[in-house]
DNA sequence: AGCGGAAATT
DNA sequence: AATTTCCGCT
């Protein structure tokens, strides 16, 4: 239940079983598929937990980008936008402020905070149904 | 590096 | 609506 089918996007293990539901995994052709939304993809990579381009930072739900460049490539890739970088990724990012999903760790250079609260509680896709103990479990994740 | 307005794009 | 693009300002 943990592969994904040719031309589909990978969907790491941990990432489909507990996080995101199915569309986001969807190249954008698919039926039924929806974009995916940059804090998805966010959580994808911090999931992997591999040390890449962004990894999980000191405090509660922070997290830096360790090579801007390459997260910003990568989501470019993702979104079919080749000509993605920091500058435009962190503007998106920014636009998350408004809305309670991030916020910026003042001082501490590229690195920002998830929100968790507001941003399982309200923006996770099928809220409120039966994703509540698999969102729980998630947090756990990274206590 | 980081912010946020404005307009364009999907 | 959620970015993407562009950019002037700090």
């Amino acid at each position: 239940s943990c592969s994904s089918p040719p031309g589909h996007f990978p969907s790491p293990c941990w990432s489909r079983t507990v996080l995101f539901p199915d569309w986001a995994y969807k190249p954008a052709w698919s039926p039924g598929s929806r974009q995916v939304q940059l804090w998805h993809f966010l959580l994808e990579l911090l999931g992997r937990g591999e040390g890449g381009a962004i990894g999980w930072g000191g405090e509660w739900g922070e997290f830096v980008i360790r090579d801007p460049e390459k997260l910003a490539r990568l989501w470019g890739e993702r979104k079919g936008k080749p000509h993605m970088n920091y500058d435009k990724l962190s503007r998106a990012l920014r636009y998350y402020y408004n809305k309670r999903i991030l916020h910026k760790t003042k001082g501490k250079r590229f690195t920002y905070r998830f929100n968790f609260s507001k941003l399982i509680l309200v923006n996770y896709p099928g809220y409120p149904a039966p994703l509540f103990h698999q969102v729980t479990s998630m947090l756990s994740h990274f206590s």
